[in-house]
DNA sequence: AAATTATATTGACAACTATCGATATGATTG
DNA sequence: CAATCATATCGATAGTTGTCAATATAATTT
C-alpha cells in the first residue's frame, strides 16, 4: 500500500521533540499511566497531557482509559511503519523518485 | 557511545516537513544539485534554500560546492544513525529507561 | 454528596517555522 | 568587466509549537 510522505509528518512531528522521545523510550518496556509518566520530568501535568494528546493523535501511542487512569502503550505497529519508511526513502530502489517520468514525479507517493 | 535524546532531536524535526522528506528521497539515489531539486517543487528558490541549510546542518545532507552549483548527497551514515535510534528507543531492551533507578532516570542517556 | 485523585481543556504568551520577494554573493561566460 | 546563472541571506509575516496557571471534567473514596 502506497502512502504520501505527508502522511508520516504527523508521527515524525511527534517524535521530533525530546520530551516526547523520552516517553516514546519509556513505553517500549511496556504500560505506564500518565501520573508514572509525569514523575520523571519537570513540567506540568498539563503539559504532559498536550504531549500526550500529540502522541496518541500521531497514532504512536495507544491510550486507554482505566477508571481514573489513562494506560499508555507504544503502538509498535506504527512505529515499525516510521522505521520501514525512513528505511525505505533513505535507500536507494528500483522505483524512487528520482527515476519516475518528469510528469510523474509530483504524484507524492512513496514508501 | 550514548547520546542524549536531545542529540536526534534536529535531524528529527528535519525530517518532519514534507517538502524534506522528498527531497531525503531524491537524494537517495544518489547526487543532485539545487536547481534539479527545485524542479520537483513549486516553491521559491530562497525556501528551497532555507530547507536544505536545514537538512545540511542537521547533518542528514552533505552540501559540496561545485563551481556555481551546490552538489547534495544523502549522509547514509546520519540516516541510518537515527533509524539505530528509532529502533532502539521504541524496542525493549535490558538498561531501558524505565528499569533505572529512580534518581538515575533523569540522566537522558539513551541509544 | 463532598472531598480527593487523575487527567483534559482553555487562554495566554514567547519562541520557532515555513514561506515569500528582494537583494546579495559567488562562479561562469561572453 | 559586464552579463548571466546558481545559490544564500535578509526582512517581513502568518502560522505553529511548547509551556504554564487556572479551570473543568471524570472517576474514586470517604
Amino acid at each position: 500500500m502506497k502512502h504520501s510522505y505527508a502522511d508520516y509528518v504527523p508521527a515524525i512531528k511527534a517524535m521530533s521533540d525530546e520530551t516526547r522521545l523520552k516517553i516514546i523510550d519509556m513505553l517500549s518496556c511496556g504500560e505506564m499511566c500518565a501520573c508514572d509518566i509525569l514523575e520523571e520530568f519537570s513540567i506540568s501535568q498539563s503539559t504532559l497531557s498536550y504531549h500526550m494528546k500529540i502522541l496518541s493523535e500521531s497514532g504512536l501511542v495507544n491510550a486507554v482509559r482505566d477508571g481514573a487512569w489513562m494506560r499508555y502503550t507504544l503502538n509498535k505497529e506504527k512505529t515499525d511503519e516510521v522505521i520501514a519508511f525512513f528505511t525505505c526513502i533513505t535507500n536507494d530502489k528500483e522505483d524512487c523518485i528520482c527515476k519516475k517520468s518528469n510528469n510523474k514525479k509530483s504524484d507524492n507517493q512513496c514508501c
